[in-house]
DNA sequence: GACTTTCCTTGACACTTGTCAAGCAGACCG
DNA sequence: CGGTCTGCTTGACAAGTGTCAAGGAAAGTC
Protein backbone atom coordinates (compact mmCIF):
# COMPACT_ATOMS: atom_id res chain seq x y z
CA UNK A 1 0.00 0.00 0.00
CA UNK A 2 1.15 3.55 -1.06
CA UNK A 3 1.64 5.33 2.71
CA UNK A 4 3.52 8.03 1.23
CA UNK A 5 0.48 9.62 1.37
CA UNK A 6 1.38 13.79 1.60
CA UNK A 7 0.83 15.86 -1.19
CA UNK A 8 4.01 14.47 -3.30
CA UNK A 9 1.42 12.61 -5.30
CA UNK A 10 0.30 14.29 -8.44
CA UNK A 11 -1.85 11.15 -9.00
CA UNK A 12 -5.73 11.86 -9.61
CA UNK A 13 -7.45 13.60 -6.53
CA UNK A 14 -10.50 10.64 -6.86
CA UNK A 15 -7.48 8.46 -5.82
CA UNK A 16 -6.95 10.52 -2.69
CA UNK A 17 -11.14 9.66 -1.63
CA UNK A 18 -10.75 5.67 -2.30
CA UNK A 19 -7.39 5.87 -0.58
CA UNK A 20 -8.81 7.19 2.85
CA UNK A 21 -11.50 4.64 2.81
CA UNK A 22 -8.81 1.97 2.40
CA UNK A 23 -7.22 3.22 5.24
CA UNK A 24 -10.64 3.24 7.00
CA UNK A 25 -11.24 -0.31 5.76
CA UNK A 26 -7.67 -1.10 7.09
CA UNK A 27 -8.38 0.57 10.60
CA UNK A 28 -12.20 -1.22 10.62
CA UNK A 29 -10.70 -4.96 9.39
CA UNK A 30 -8.09 -4.65 12.56
CA UNK A 31 -10.95 -3.72 15.33
CA UNK A 32 -13.79 -6.37 13.53
CA UNK A 33 -11.02 -9.09 14.23
CA UNK A 34 -10.51 -7.90 17.19
CA UNK A 35 -14.01 -7.25 18.58
CA UNK A 36 -16.32 -9.23 16.12
CA UNK A 37 -18.90 -8.05 14.17
CA UNK A 38 -21.68 -7.50 17.13
CA UNK A 39 -19.33 -6.00 19.26
CA UNK A 40 -17.81 -3.18 16.97
CA UNK A 41 -19.34 0.09 16.83
CA UNK A 42 -18.42 2.72 14.34
CA UNK A 43 -16.94 5.12 17.23
CA UNK A 44 -15.00 2.07 18.42
CA UNK A 45 -12.82 1.76 15.14
CA UNK A 46 -12.71 5.40 15.20
CA UNK A 47 -10.92 5.87 18.76
CA UNK A 48 -8.61 2.52 17.49
CA UNK A 49 -7.38 4.48 14.33
CA UNK A 50 -6.12 8.25 13.55
CA UNK A 51 -9.30 9.17 13.14
CA UNK A 52 -12.46 10.55 14.48
CA UNK A 53 -16.34 9.09 13.98
CA UNK A 54 -17.38 11.80 12.15
CA UNK A 55 -14.36 11.16 9.61
CA UNK A 56 -16.39 7.50 8.98
CA UNK A 57 -19.71 8.89 8.44
CA UNK A 58 -17.83 11.30 6.06
CA UNK A 59 -16.43 8.68 3.90
CA UNK A 60 -19.30 5.94 4.51
CA UNK A 61 -22.83 6.54 4.29
CA UNK A 62 -23.68 4.11 6.81
CA UNK A 63 -22.37 1.83 9.10
CA UNK A 64 -23.52 -1.41 6.26
CA UNK A 65 -21.68 0.36 3.46
CA UNK A 66 -18.52 -0.13 5.13
CA UNK A 67 -18.72 -3.64 6.39
CA UNK A 68 -19.50 -4.62 3.45
CA UNK A 69 -16.59 -2.29 1.98
CA UNK A 70 -14.67 -3.84 4.56
CA UNK A 71 -15.50 -7.61 3.61
CA UNK A 72 -14.72 -6.89 -0.13
CA UNK A 73 -11.55 -5.12 0.31
CA UNK A 74 -10.35 -8.47 2.52
CA UNK A 75 -11.20 -10.52 -0.22
CA UNK A 76 -9.31 -8.94 -2.57
CA UNK A 77 -6.25 -9.54 0.05
CA UNK A 78 -6.25 -12.75 0.73
CA UNK A 79 -7.78 -14.94 -2.25
CA UNK A 80 -4.51 -15.93 -3.91
CA UNK A 81 -2.85 -16.96 -0.76
CA UNK A 82 -2.53 -20.39 -2.53
CA UNK A 83 -1.22 -19.70 -5.53
CA UNK A 84 2.25 -19.49 -5.17
CA UNK A 85 1.75 -22.99 -3.58
CA UNK A 86 0.19 -24.36 -6.57
CA UNK A 87 2.37 -22.73 -9.11
CA UNK A 88 5.73 -24.34 -7.23
CA UNK A 89 5.11 -28.08 -6.11
CA UNK A 90 6.78 -30.49 -8.78
CA UNK A 91 5.03 -33.55 -6.79
CA UNK A 92 1.69 -34.28 -5.77
CA UNK A 93 3.04 -35.18 -2.27
CA UNK A 94 5.27 -31.52 -2.50
CA UNK A 95 1.85 -29.60 -3.35
CA UNK A 96 0.47 -31.35 0.11
CA UNK A 97 3.22 -29.78 2.20
CA UNK A 98 3.64 -27.09 0.85
CA UNK A 99 -0.43 -26.80 1.37
CA UNK A 100 -0.80 -27.72 4.76
CA UNK A 101 2.15 -25.76 5.88
CA UNK A 102 0.09 -22.75 3.95
CA UNK A 103 -2.48 -23.08 6.30
CA UNK A 104 -0.72 -23.37 9.16
CA UNK A 105 0.61 -19.95 8.28
CA UNK A 106 -3.08 -18.71 7.61
CA UNK A 107 -4.03 -20.47 10.80
CA UNK A 108 -1.24 -18.67 12.94
CA UNK A 109 -0.83 -15.25 11.11
CA UNK A 110 -4.04 -14.27 10.51
CA UNK A 111 -6.57 -15.90 13.30
CA UNK A 112 -8.15 -12.62 13.28
CA UNK A 113 -9.19 -11.94 10.21
CA UNK A 114 -10.48 -15.59 10.06
CA UNK A 115 -12.46 -15.28 13.13
CA UNK A 116 -14.20 -12.43 11.61
CA UNK A 117 -14.75 -14.10 8.02
CA UNK A 118 -16.42 -16.86 9.58
CA UNK A 119 -18.66 -14.40 11.29
CA UNK A 120 -19.69 -12.30 8.85
CA UNK A 121 -20.46 -15.33 7.18
CA UNK A 122 -22.94 -16.81 10.17
CA UNK A 123 -24.41 -13.10 10.59
CA UNK A 124 -25.54 -13.60 6.56
CA UNK A 125 -27.47 -16.02 7.73
CA UNK A 126 -29.39 -13.48 9.67
CA UNK A 127 -28.96 -10.50 7.57
CA UNK A 128 -30.06 -10.86 4.29
CA UNK A 129 -28.39 -7.79 2.77
CA UNK A 130 -24.96 -9.32 4.16
CA UNK A 131 -25.49 -12.24 1.65
CA UNK A 132 -24.69 -10.97 -1.58
CA UNK A 133 -20.75 -10.50 -0.52
CA UNK A 134 -20.98 -13.47 1.74
CA UNK A 135 -21.52 -16.05 -1.05
CA UNK A 136 -19.25 -13.61 -3.53
CA UNK A 137 -16.51 -14.40 -0.98
CA UNK A 138 -17.18 -18.04 -0.71
CA UNK A 139 -17.39 -19.08 -3.88
CA UNK A 140 -13.86 -17.31 -4.82
CA UNK A 141 -13.00 -19.82 -1.85
CA UNK A 142 -14.57 -22.72 -3.08
CA UNK A 143 -12.32 -22.06 -6.31
CA UNK A 144 -9.47 -21.13 -4.43
CA UNK A 145 -9.59 -24.69 -3.16
CA UNK A 146 -10.86 -26.81 -6.24
CA UNK A 147 -7.23 -24.95 -8.02
CA UNK A 148 -5.48 -26.47 -5.54
CA UNK A 149 -6.51 -30.15 -5.35
CA UNK A 150 -7.27 -30.75 -9.02
CA UNK A 151 -3.76 -29.85 -9.54
CA UNK A 152 -3.24 -32.21 -6.96
CA UNK A 153 -4.78 -34.34 -8.57
CA UNK A 154 -2.82 -33.95 -12.12
CA UNK A 155 0.41 -34.13 -10.25
CA UNK A 156 -1.01 -37.53 -8.59
CA UNK A 157 -2.09 -38.64 -12.44
CA UNK A 158 -5.49 -39.36 -10.55
CA UNK A 159 -9.24 -37.95 -10.73
CA UNK A 160 -11.10 -36.20 -7.74
CA UNK A 161 -13.61 -38.19 -6.27
CA UNK A 162 -15.39 -35.17 -5.26
CA UNK A 163 -16.45 -31.23 -6.62
CA UNK A 164 -15.64 -28.46 -5.96
CA UNK A 165 -18.11 -28.25 -2.81
CA UNK A 166 -17.49 -30.88 -1.19
CA UNK A 167 -14.32 -30.62 -1.54
CA UNK A 168 -14.56 -26.58 -0.06
CA UNK A 169 -17.07 -27.83 2.80
CA UNK A 170 -14.89 -30.83 4.19
CA UNK A 171 -11.30 -28.61 3.79
CA UNK A 172 -13.34 -25.74 5.43
CA UNK A 173 -14.70 -27.77 8.55
CA UNK A 174 -11.24 -28.65 9.23
CA UNK A 175 -9.81 -25.34 9.36
CA UNK A 176 -12.70 -23.75 11.33
CA UNK A 177 -12.85 -26.53 13.72
CA UNK A 178 -8.70 -25.86 13.76
CA UNK A 179 -9.33 -21.82 14.52
CA UNK A 180 -11.81 -22.40 17.08
CA UNK A 181 -9.12 -24.41 19.37
CA UNK A 182 -6.06 -21.90 18.34
CA UNK A 183 -7.71 -18.94 19.10
CA UNK A 184 -8.86 -20.63 22.60
CA UNK A 185 -5.37 -20.92 23.50
CA UNK A 186 -4.82 -24.58 21.87
CA UNK A 187 -1.31 -24.42 19.89
CA UNK A 188 -1.33 -27.92 18.92
CA UNK A 189 -4.36 -27.42 16.41
CA UNK A 190 -1.79 -25.91 14.02
CA UNK A 191 -0.18 -29.90 14.13
CA UNK A 192 -3.35 -31.66 14.34
CA UNK A 193 -4.08 -29.78 11.09
CA UNK A 194 -1.82 -30.69 9.21
CA UNK A 195 -2.27 -34.28 10.14
CA UNK A 196 -6.02 -34.09 9.26
CA UNK A 197 -5.00 -32.44 5.80
CA UNK A 198 -2.29 -35.00 4.91
CA UNK A 199 -4.87 -37.49 5.93
CA UNK A 200 -7.98 -35.83 3.71
CA UNK A 201 -6.68 -34.86 0.47
CA UNK A 202 -5.13 -38.58 -0.45
CA UNK A 203 -8.50 -40.10 0.16
CA UNK A 204 -10.05 -37.58 -2.01
CA UNK A 205 -8.53 -38.96 -5.00
CA UNK A 206 -10.04 -41.86 -6.63
CA UNK A 207 -7.80 -44.75 -6.74
CA UNK B 1 -25.97 -17.06 43.00
CA UNK B 2 -28.38 -18.04 46.66
CA UNK B 3 -31.24 -16.42 44.65
CA UNK B 4 -32.62 -20.47 45.08
CA UNK B 5 -32.98 -19.28 48.88
CA UNK B 6 -33.26 -22.39 50.92
CA UNK B 7 -35.15 -24.58 48.30
CA UNK B 8 -35.00 -27.70 50.70
CA UNK B 9 -38.14 -26.21 52.62
CA UNK B 10 -40.99 -27.51 50.89
CA UNK B 11 -38.77 -29.33 48.73
CA UNK B 12 -41.41 -29.47 45.72
CA UNK B 13 -40.83 -32.03 43.58
CA UNK B 14 -40.81 -29.75 40.00
CA UNK B 15 -39.47 -26.37 40.74
CA UNK B 16 -41.51 -24.01 39.61
CA UNK B 17 -38.41 -21.58 39.59
CA UNK B 18 -36.35 -24.17 37.08
CA UNK B 19 -39.79 -24.38 35.43
CA UNK B 20 -39.92 -20.32 34.79
CA UNK B 21 -36.45 -20.40 33.62
CA UNK B 22 -37.58 -23.21 31.18
CA UNK B 23 -39.81 -21.37 29.53
CA UNK B 24 -37.89 -17.99 29.27
CA UNK B 25 -34.97 -19.95 27.46
CA UNK B 26 -37.65 -21.30 25.62
CA UNK B 27 -38.89 -18.32 24.37
CA UNK B 28 -35.35 -16.71 24.53
CA UNK B 29 -34.23 -19.45 21.71
CA UNK B 30 -37.00 -18.66 19.27
CA UNK B 31 -36.11 -15.29 19.36
CA UNK B 32 -32.16 -15.94 19.12
CA UNK B 33 -32.78 -18.90 16.73
CA UNK B 34 -34.62 -15.64 14.62
CA UNK B 35 -32.27 -12.99 15.03
CA UNK B 36 -29.12 -14.04 15.72
CA UNK B 37 -27.05 -13.56 18.78
CA UNK B 38 -26.28 -9.47 18.16
CA UNK B 39 -29.47 -8.54 17.56
CA UNK B 40 -31.31 -10.19 20.21
CA UNK B 41 -32.12 -8.03 23.01
CA UNK B 42 -33.37 -8.77 26.31
CA UNK B 43 -36.68 -6.60 25.56
CA UNK B 44 -37.02 -8.22 22.29
CA UNK B 45 -36.98 -11.93 23.53
CA UNK B 46 -39.83 -10.22 26.69
CA UNK B 47 -41.71 -9.08 23.91
CA UNK B 48 -41.47 -11.86 21.93
CA UNK B 49 -42.82 -14.17 24.77
CA UNK B 50 -45.95 -13.53 27.29
CA UNK B 51 -43.67 -11.70 29.81
CA UNK B 52 -42.20 -8.45 30.57
CA UNK B 53 -39.10 -7.26 30.84
CA UNK B 54 -38.04 -7.63 34.04
CA UNK B 55 -39.52 -11.15 34.79
CA UNK B 56 -36.24 -12.09 32.57
CA UNK B 57 -33.73 -9.91 34.85
CA UNK B 58 -36.09 -11.52 37.90
CA UNK B 59 -34.80 -15.27 36.82
CA UNK B 60 -31.38 -14.66 34.67
CA UNK B 61 -29.23 -12.64 36.50
CA UNK B 62 -27.59 -11.07 33.98
CA UNK B 63 -27.49 -11.42 29.96
CA UNK B 64 -25.11 -13.88 29.70
CA UNK B 65 -26.22 -15.82 32.29
CA UNK B 66 -29.50 -16.14 30.39
CA UNK B 67 -27.40 -17.26 26.93
CA UNK B 68 -25.67 -19.54 28.74
CA UNK B 69 -28.13 -21.24 30.16
CA UNK B 70 -29.84 -21.32 27.13
CA UNK B 71 -27.13 -22.62 25.47
CA UNK B 72 -26.94 -25.71 27.40
CA UNK B 73 -30.83 -26.01 27.58
CA UNK B 74 -30.74 -26.78 23.30
CA UNK B 75 -27.42 -28.65 24.17
CA UNK B 76 -30.11 -31.48 26.05
CA UNK B 77 -32.61 -31.04 23.70
CA UNK B 78 -30.73 -32.02 20.99
CA UNK B 79 -27.69 -33.99 21.20
CA UNK B 80 -29.28 -37.57 21.10
CA UNK B 81 -30.85 -37.06 17.68
CA UNK B 82 -29.12 -39.81 16.27
CA UNK B 83 -29.05 -42.32 18.32
CA UNK B 84 -32.43 -43.72 17.01
CA UNK B 85 -30.60 -43.98 14.03
CA UNK B 86 -27.49 -45.75 15.11
CA UNK B 87 -29.88 -48.21 16.50
CA UNK B 88 -32.07 -48.83 14.30
CA UNK B 89 -29.74 -49.84 11.37
CA UNK B 90 -29.38 -53.64 10.44
CA UNK B 91 -26.66 -53.02 7.70
CA UNK B 92 -23.86 -50.10 7.33
CA UNK B 93 -25.62 -48.83 3.86
CA UNK B 94 -29.33 -48.38 6.06
CA UNK B 95 -27.49 -46.73 8.21
CA UNK B 96 -25.73 -44.43 5.74
CA UNK B 97 -29.32 -43.86 4.47
CA UNK B 98 -30.97 -43.10 7.49
CA UNK B 99 -27.83 -41.22 8.90
CA UNK B 100 -28.44 -38.53 5.64
CA UNK B 101 -32.04 -38.58 6.21
CA UNK B 102 -31.80 -37.36 9.29
CA UNK B 103 -29.75 -34.52 8.73
CA UNK B 104 -31.65 -33.40 5.88
CA UNK B 105 -34.55 -33.35 8.05
CA UNK B 106 -32.29 -31.64 10.67
CA UNK B 107 -32.02 -29.10 8.42
CA UNK B 108 -35.33 -28.23 7.32
CA UNK B 109 -37.13 -28.47 10.81
CA UNK B 110 -34.45 -27.08 12.86
CA UNK B 111 -32.28 -24.48 10.83
CA UNK B 112 -33.12 -21.55 13.15
CA UNK B 113 -31.56 -23.72 15.86
CA UNK B 114 -28.24 -24.56 13.78
CA UNK B 115 -27.64 -21.22 12.69
CA UNK B 116 -27.91 -20.24 16.17
CA UNK B 117 -25.55 -22.43 16.97
CA UNK B 118 -23.10 -21.44 14.13
CA UNK B 119 -23.26 -17.63 15.54
CA UNK B 120 -22.65 -18.77 18.98
CA UNK B 121 -20.01 -20.71 18.43
CA UNK B 122 -18.20 -18.34 16.01
CA UNK B 123 -19.14 -15.44 19.25
CA UNK B 124 -17.40 -17.24 21.26
CA UNK B 125 -14.04 -16.71 19.30
CA UNK B 126 -14.41 -13.14 20.50
CA UNK B 127 -16.02 -13.56 23.97
CA UNK B 128 -14.30 -16.26 26.37
CA UNK B 129 -16.44 -15.99 28.82
CA UNK B 130 -18.62 -17.66 25.88
CA UNK B 131 -15.78 -20.52 25.52
CA UNK B 132 -16.65 -22.84 28.06
CA UNK B 133 -20.38 -23.63 26.93
CA UNK B 134 -19.30 -23.90 23.56
CA UNK B 135 -16.75 -26.38 23.74
CA UNK B 136 -18.64 -28.73 25.77
CA UNK B 137 -21.22 -28.53 23.25
CA UNK B 138 -18.61 -29.05 20.90
CA UNK B 139 -17.20 -31.92 22.42
CA UNK B 140 -20.73 -33.77 22.88
CA UNK B 141 -21.50 -33.29 18.86
CA UNK B 142 -18.37 -34.91 18.19
CA UNK B 143 -18.96 -37.85 20.46
CA UNK B 144 -22.24 -38.11 18.45
CA UNK B 145 -20.72 -38.05 14.73
CA UNK B 146 -18.30 -40.63 16.08
CA UNK B 147 -20.91 -43.19 17.54
CA UNK B 148 -22.60 -42.62 13.97
CA UNK B 149 -19.58 -43.26 12.26
CA UNK B 150 -17.95 -45.90 14.38
CA UNK B 151 -20.76 -48.04 14.27
CA UNK B 152 -20.83 -47.36 10.24
CA UNK B 153 -17.34 -48.72 10.30
CA UNK B 154 -18.57 -51.95 12.79
CA UNK B 155 -21.24 -52.98 10.24
CA UNK B 156 -19.00 -52.71 7.20
CA UNK B 157 -16.69 -54.88 9.13
CA UNK B 158 -13.73 -51.88 8.67
CA UNK B 159 -12.25 -49.47 10.45
CA UNK B 160 -12.42 -45.93 10.33
CA UNK B 161 -9.81 -43.55 8.65
CA UNK B 162 -9.93 -40.92 11.09
CA UNK B 163 -9.98 -39.99 14.53
CA UNK B 164 -13.27 -38.38 15.76
CA UNK B 165 -12.00 -34.84 15.74
CA UNK B 166 -11.62 -34.82 12.14
CA UNK B 167 -14.63 -36.85 11.16
CA UNK B 168 -16.74 -34.27 12.92
CA UNK B 169 -14.65 -31.32 11.40
CA UNK B 170 -15.54 -33.04 7.81
CA UNK B 171 -18.84 -33.51 8.61
CA UNK B 172 -19.62 -30.54 9.97
CA UNK B 173 -17.88 -28.46 7.33
CA UNK B 174 -20.74 -29.99 5.22
CA UNK B 175 -23.43 -29.22 7.30
CA UNK B 176 -22.81 -25.99 7.66
CA UNK B 177 -22.14 -25.47 3.75
CA UNK B 178 -25.41 -26.79 3.42
CA UNK B 179 -27.13 -24.68 6.24
CA UNK B 180 -25.72 -21.58 4.76
CA UNK B 181 -27.46 -22.44 1.36
CA UNK B 182 -31.00 -23.22 2.54
CA UNK B 183 -30.98 -20.59 4.77
CA UNK B 184 -30.34 -18.13 1.26
CA UNK B 185 -33.45 -20.35 -0.21
CA UNK B 186 -31.72 -23.06 -2.23
CA UNK B 187 -34.13 -25.81 -1.65
CA UNK B 188 -31.54 -28.44 -3.53
CA UNK B 189 -28.91 -27.84 -0.65
CA UNK B 190 -30.99 -30.51 0.86
CA UNK B 191 -30.44 -33.26 -1.74
CA UNK B 192 -26.56 -31.99 -2.19
CA UNK B 193 -25.97 -32.34 1.28
CA UNK B 194 -27.22 -36.22 0.91
CA UNK B 195 -25.37 -36.73 -1.67
CA UNK B 196 -22.37 -35.61 -0.29
CA UNK B 197 -22.62 -37.43 3.03
CA UNK B 198 -23.12 -40.37 0.89
CA UNK B 199 -20.12 -40.18 -0.84
CA UNK B 200 -17.80 -38.96 2.48
CA UNK B 201 -18.52 -41.28 4.61
CA UNK B 202 -17.43 -44.87 2.59
CA UNK B 203 -13.99 -42.66 2.41
CA UNK B 204 -13.93 -42.59 5.95
CA UNK B 205 -13.64 -46.34 6.09
CA UNK B 206 -10.12 -48.05 5.89
CA UNK B 207 -10.23 -49.96 2.26
C1' DG C 1 -58.59 -12.82 59.05
C1' DA C 2 -53.42 -10.83 58.90
C1' DC C 3 -48.70 -11.64 57.66
C1' DT C 4 -44.87 -13.26 54.65
C1' DT C 5 -42.93 -14.75 50.78
C1' DT C 6 -42.85 -15.18 45.99
C1' DC C 7 -43.69 -13.35 41.56
C1' DC C 8 -44.17 -9.81 38.37
C1' DT C 9 -44.96 -4.79 36.48
C1' DT C 10 -43.51 -0.45 35.81
C1' DG C 11 -40.61 3.12 35.34
C1' DA C 12 -36.29 4.89 35.77
C1' DC C 13 -30.98 5.14 35.42
C1' DA C 14 -26.73 5.49 32.93
C1' DC C 15 -24.79 4.38 28.92
C1' DT C 16 -23.95 3.20 23.95
C1' DT C 17 -25.42 3.27 19.39
C1' DG C 18 -25.97 5.21 14.37
C1' DT C 19 -26.78 9.37 12.35
C1' DC C 20 -26.31 14.00 11.13
C1' DA C 21 -25.73 19.10 11.07
C1' DA C 22 -23.12 23.22 12.09
C1' DG C 23 -18.88 25.01 11.76
C1' DC C 24 -13.86 25.33 11.14
C1' DA C 25 -9.06 24.86 9.01
C1' DG C 26 -6.66 24.78 5.04
C1' DA C 27 -5.92 24.23 0.24
C1' DC C 28 -7.00 25.90 -4.27
C1' DC C 29 -8.42 29.49 -7.65
C1' DG C 30 -9.46 33.92 -9.38
C1' DC D 1 -6.66 39.40 -1.17
C1' DG D 2 -11.56 37.21 -1.02
C1' DG D 3 -14.22 33.19 -2.20
C1' DT D 4 -15.18 28.40 -2.69
C1' DC D 5 -14.63 23.61 -1.88
C1' DT D 6 -12.98 19.60 0.45
C1' DG D 7 -11.82 17.22 4.61
C1' DC D 8 -12.51 16.96 9.13
C1' DT D 9 -14.04 18.05 14.27
C1' DT D 10 -17.32 18.63 17.49
C1' DG D 11 -21.43 18.28 19.65
C1' DA D 12 -25.99 17.02 19.55
C1' DC D 13 -30.05 13.93 18.80
C1' DA D 14 -33.26 10.00 19.30
C1' DA D 15 -33.47 5.37 19.87
C1' DG D 16 -32.08 1.42 22.06
C1' DT D 17 -29.38 -1.12 25.57
C1' DG D 18 -28.56 -3.80 30.27
C1' DT D 19 -29.59 -3.13 34.78
C1' DC D 20 -32.07 -2.33 38.84
C1' DA D 21 -35.27 -0.64 42.48
C1' DA D 22 -39.81 0.42 44.30
C1' DG D 23 -43.94 -1.34 44.76
C1' DG D 24 -48.24 -3.97 43.54
C1' DA D 25 -50.49 -8.55 43.07
C1' DA D 26 -50.95 -13.17 44.22
C1' DA D 27 -50.21 -17.17 46.75
C1' DG D 28 -49.02 -19.54 50.55
C1' DT D 29 -48.66 -19.68 55.90
C1' DC D 30 -50.05 -18.79 60.56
Amino acid sequence: MATSTTTRDRARPVDKHDERRNQLAESALATLGELGYARTSLREIANRSDFTHGVVHYYFRDKFELIVYCVRYYKARCVRRYDDVVADAGTADELLDGFAAKLQETLREEAAMHRLWYDLRTQSMFEESLREAVTMIDRTLEEMIWRVLSRYAELAGREPVTGPAAAYGLLDGLFQQALLGYVAGDEAALETLSGQVHGLLPLLLRP
